[in-house]
DNA sequence: TAGATACTTGACTATTTTAGTCAGGTTTAT
DNA sequence: ATAAACCTGACTAAAATAGTCAAGTATCTA
């Protein structure tokens, strides 16, 4: 089990968004040199947080990009929400209205994947944009 | 992010096996038939637990496998440790000597990932085989 | 002791996912 | 006008996953 790294990039690139949020739009290409992320991976990124309301995007010279809410209302769980970074445990068919693994019943250990997910999701539910911040206040990159 | 099938596999069988445990040894054929997983997958991931202690074979006609401890004693850090499921949440390059993408720091969220590795470890090594087979002690298959 | 059952091991492979790249736009501040 | 910056969709190499396949070895039971 392992995060990928664009639901990494994603957190990783709001969290050095939200530093300079209230001052002036962020350029992806400013992130991008930042971070150390690649400037076209950030765009498809942040084509998926726009759509999802989570930044909005400023146009032409000095343009960029800018929360759309306060970081305090952005959790965890919207960013990953956003560009499809999902906490998965169990695949059961559920087009066939059997359990796991095609047998009759859920399987032996199903609901042990579900307290796993809720495990999972109340941390990222938790957690803010703002939170992120402000434990790296000290930091300046 | 997701579980994959190898761990779950791996939990499933045990479990599996923990109901019929210091009754008789329990085939992996048995398991591949209830539980709906390949045989030769099964040997693969079987051959794991044995080499990290957590299963016993038992040869011959009749034979198949047994657990190494009480089911109470397994905890599922041990499973998932044994078939190599990792939570693995950043991917810094240690041997650089440098931060996380090659830059000279750590990275704005890396706290944030060890914090999450944390979580989840917490609640695998507070669960246990016998916990599993206990909350499901009222179905047969 | 024959033969079936069941474990054991290692190599191989198709499929899927990931982590991007690339090309060609459009918008807007200056 | 033009450069900076956003926007979109198609494409792809590499890695991981989820197995399969083949060829054993050990041991119980009849």
């Amino acid at each position: 089990m392992k995060l990928t790294s664009k639901g990494r990039y994603a957190v990783m690139a709001l969290a050095d968004l939200a530093r300079f949020d209230n001052i002036h739009p962020v350029s992806l290409r400013d992130i991008s040199l930042r971070q150390g992320i690649s400037l076209d991976y950030l765009e498809q990124i942040f084509s998926k947080l726009r759509k999802k309301e989570i930044v909005q995007s400023v146009r032409g010279t000095q343009g960029g990009y800018v929360l759309n809410k306060k970081a305090k209302e952005i959790k965890l769980t919207n960013i990953f929400d956003a560009v499809d970074e999902k906490v998965k445990t169990v695949q059961c068919k559920k087009e066939s209205k059997k359990g796991c693994n095609g047998k009759s019943a859920k399987c032996l250990t199903h609901n042990l994947w579900d307290e796993l997910e809720n495990h999972i999701n109340n941390f990222f539910e938790e957690k803010s944009l703002d939170d992120l911040v402000k434990n790296n206040s000290e930091r300046r990159i």
